[in-house]
DNA sequence: TGTAAACTGCAAACACTGTTCGCGGTTTTG
DNA sequence: CAAAACCGCGAACAGTGTTTGCAGTTTACA
């Protein structure tokens, strides 16, 4: 069910997985599925959260609920390796990035990951609105950063005017430079994370 | 045309402009439409792009062609001040958070809107393509803040199971308190600026 | 074991979506 | 005045999510 609509989403995106697809995925009529859950919605939010599961159970057995706390980094080591797993995630199931757009009522493997969120973050002086706003930014971050590469190549400003657009013309005319960055990643996240959870007697 | 559009998105959001609404908002049949424009994709671009527009020649005539290069302050106060600019707008059409999610082929507004973007860059003694990213990355959390705000209330974590989450059951025990950070977005995007378009050496 | 209840799937229908097409009328162009 | 371009109409098509009566199967209970 769940399964069969993941499959569905990562082979041809959100718009893909229909109620009609998923049935004859299944082999069974398109109506049927509404025995099993309420609306469309509510599929894609299962599937949202069976995803959310794979990185809480990444690898093996409970071994996620392991490696935060004990580590002898600092904080903000655990949360930009919890955001590199949720990059992999989003990496795996591309929808993963619409489908999160407009968050619904969470499941219970995304109350486990806010739980795990709010645990890695208990030795931070903050208080706990300002920890979810950071939660937040730090997930909207990957998404960005996942949508970013889902995206590179297809936005074409092939011969833009250079006349009513001489910055950008100016752009285009010196040869694209390979671009090395490869902890741009881990550097926003990080000043983010300073930026939000942290006083100034820090 | 696009302004119709742009009513019925401000009214009902994205999903409330199809082509029968928008038709009879005119006055005229569906299939009349298609004689202006190929496709809804082609309608959501333009209200886009004159929403772009409105941002672009803000209060005035060509007022926004001016302040940027000739203030006193340093880019970053620019950079602030074109994101301010974007937010304001996302505030204004919440829609174009999800219109601008899967971007196309920019229109002249955009068009202008990069090429300012790059003017204000210009003292910035970086390669192009780590401008345009910045610039991405900028408008990216501009979004974040614009859906932060736009979904704020609707989330429900009510009653979590202490046992499973006592992370999140704790979090939600103390009272919450108000959050009185004001500055959190021009923090966030001048934090971000620096980590972008900034050698170790700046 | 027999009966009743619960569950499950099917096919058809409804309202809605974006999009196409042939027709007639109006306006502009030569 | 004629011809070409344009414009809007209404009907149709394929597709979407969702609902609803009907049958078949499985489960639970007495």
């Amino acid at each position: 069910m769940v399964t069969a609509g993941i499959d569905l989403a990562d082979a041809g995106g959100l718009a893909a997985v229909s109620m009609r697809a998923v049935a004859t995925a299944l082999g069974m009529a398109a109506g049927s599925l509404y025995r099993h859950l309420s609306s469309r919605d509510d599929l894609v939010a299962l599937m949202v959260d069976r995803c959310v599961g794979e990185v809480l159970s990444a690898e093996g057995e409970p071994a996620l609920m392991r490696p935060y706390p004990e580590g002898p980094g600092d904080w903000r080591d655990a949360v930009v390796l919890l955001a590199r797993r949720q990059l992999e995630l989003y990496r795996r199931h591309p929808w993963l990035v619409d489908a999160t757009a407009h968050p619904g009522t969470p499941g219970p493997n995304t109350l486990a990951w806010f739980d795990t969120c709010l645990r890695v973050l208990e030795p931070v002086p903050a208080p706990v609105p300002a920890k979810f706003e950071a939660i937040a930014m730090v997930t909207g971050v990957v998404s960005l950063f996942a949508r970013a590469e889902a995206a590179s190549g297809p936005v074409h400003f092939d011969h833009v005017d250079p006349a009513a657009y001489p910055h950008l013309a100016a752009a285009f005319a010196a040869p694209p430079v390979a671009t090395p960055r490869q902890d741009l990643f881990e550097r926003t996240l990080r000043g983010l994370l300073t930026g939000l959870l942290t006083t100034d007697s820090d």
